[in-house]
DNA sequence: TTAATCGTTCTGCTTGACAGAACAGTTATT
DNA sequence: AATAACTGTTCTGTCAAGCAGAACGATTAA
C-alpha cells in the first residue's frame, strides 16, 4: 500500500486536532464529543501524548497542549527565514504603512502565515500565525503561486509586475499587497504582504505601500 | 492500569523526537538509526504524521516537521502571556542591560524558556526557545519555585528579597538575575531573567539590572 | 563486479488496542 | 433529599491491526 498509515496514530493526532484557537483546554468528555472516539480510547491516547510532553493534564482535569509539542513546532519555522530576520522587517512595514504586515510561505497547495505584526489601528486585519489559506485567492497567495515552481499561465501578469494586489478577493473587506522574497539563487523564499481595510487602499496608498514592500523585500535577501 | 499508553503512538512520537535543533530534515534510514525501529514500521508511522501535516516529505526524500505541528505548538504559548506582550519587554531589557533577556514558565518539575531575546554581544548567553531546564538550579528556576505552589523552606530568602541571583549556579560561566511575574490575583505567571557572562555581573551591575527587571515585571501585569 | 547503501513492498503471527459495560464521584435538577 | 445526568476511570473478551523480518529493485561507492 502506498498510502499506509497507523490507525492509532491517526486517532491520537485527531485528538490533538480537537484543540483550536479558542479552546486551549479540553476535558476528556469534550474530546470524546469532538473526535467521536470512546473515552477509554482517548484516555489511553492521551496517556502517550502526556508521556511525550505533547499534552499536560491540569489539576482541574483539563488537558492542554504541552511544551514539547511547541518546541518541535518551533523547529518548523527555522527552515525558513528566522524570526530575528523577518520580524524587524515586518515591524518596519507596520510602522511605515500603519497596516498589518505578514510573511507567508508555501506549503503544497496552501500558504501559511509564518510571521505577522498586526496593525495597531482599531479597524485592522487581525491575522493569526499558522493560519492556512488558499493559494489561488489573495495577494500573497497569487505571488507564491506566480514565483513558485510550475506557475500557471494566469499568473503571467503577477510575474511581469513583480507584485500582486487584492481588493476584497478572499474576504470582501480586506485588501492586500504582496511582493515575493527571492533568494540569491532565484529560489522563492516567501511573500511579504501588507493588508488592511479595503477602503484605505486607494491608488496612491497602494503605490507607497508597494515602494515600502519592495525595499524591505530587497533588504531581506541582499 | 493507571499509566496506560498506546505503543503505536509512543513510537510515532519517538520518531518526531528524532528531530532536534541541528537536524531539521531526516531520512528514513536516519530515523531508523535514532529510534531503533524498523524502517517498515517508521514508514507507516510517518504516513500518519504526514497525513496530519505534522511532517512533510521533501522532493529529496527527507522528512521535515510540518506546519500543523507548529500551529498547534503555538497554541501552547497562548495560555501564558502572549508574544505581543512579552517580546517588547524582553527587547527593552536587552537594550537596557546589553545581556540576554528571557521569560520562563513552570512545567511540573522543570522550567521552560518561553521567550528570549539574545544579547548582541559577541560573548553572550545564547538561549534556545523551548529549552527545558531544572527548577532547583539557576535564578529563574529558583524564582519559579519560590513563588509557585508549595514553595520549599529553602526558598524563603528568595520570597523575601523578591528576586534571585545566580552566579555560575547551573553553568559555571553564566550569571543570571530573575524576578517573578505575578498576576493581579497573585498567581505566578512566569519569571523574567537577564543572563550573561558571570564576570560582567558585578555588584553594581546586578543592582541596575535588578531595577530594570523589577520595572519591566511590573509593566507586564498592570 | 561487488558491496553497501537507499526506500519500498509483502506476509504470517501475535500482541496490543478497541468497544462497551460497569464503576464511583460530582454537579444539577427536581 | 432524591433523582438524574454528568463526570473520569477501570476492567475484560474479542478481533484485527501493526509488527518483525525478509526480499525487493534502484542508487551510489569502492
Amino acid at each position: 500500500m502506498p498510502q499506509d498509515r497507523v490507525e492509532a496514530v491517526d486517532r491520537a493526532l485527531s485528538v490533538l486536532s480537537a484543540f483550536n484557537e479558542d479552546d486551549l483546554s479540553l476535558s476528556l468528555a469534550e474530546f470524546s464529543r469532538r473526535t467521536g472516539l470512546y473515552k477509554s480510547t482517548i484516555l489511553r491516547l492521551l496517556g502517550s501524548l502526556k508521556a511525550a510532553g505533547f499534552v499536560t493534564l491540569g489539576p482541574d482535569g483539563l488537558y492542554s497542549l504541552g511544551p514539547d509539542l511547541w518546541r518541535l513546532g518551533s523547529y518548523y519555522r527555522r527552515r525558513y527565514l528566522p524570526s530575528e530576520v523577518v520580524m524587524p522587517v515586518l515591524e518596519r512595514l507596520r510602522n511605515l504603512t500603519k497596516e498589518t504586515a505578514s510573511f507567508y510561505v508555501r506549503d503544497g497547495e496552501n500558504r501559511i502565515c509564518l510571521y505577522r505584526v498586526n496593525s495597531e489601528r482599531p479597524m485592522r486585519h487581525h491575522l493569526v500565525q499558522g493560519a492556512r489559506l488558499p493559494l489561488e485567492k489573495g495577494a500573497a497567495g497569487r505571488v507564491l503561486l506566480a514565483f513558485g515552481p510550475e506557475p500557471p499561465i494566469s499568473s503571467q501578469e503577477v510575474r511581469y509586475l513583480g507584485h500582486a494586489i487584492s481588493l476584497g478577493e478572499r474576504e470582501s473587506e480586506i485588501a492586500a499587497i504582496s511582493v515575493p522574497v527571492v533568494d540569491d539563487d532565484g529560489q522563492l523564499l516567501g511573500a511579504l504582504a501588507v493588508s488592511g481595510l479595503v477602503t484605505r487602499f486607494s491608488e496612491v496608498a497602494c503605490e507607497t505601500h508597494l515602494d515600502h514592500l519592495r525595499q524591505e523585500a530587497r533588504s531581506l535577501t541582499g
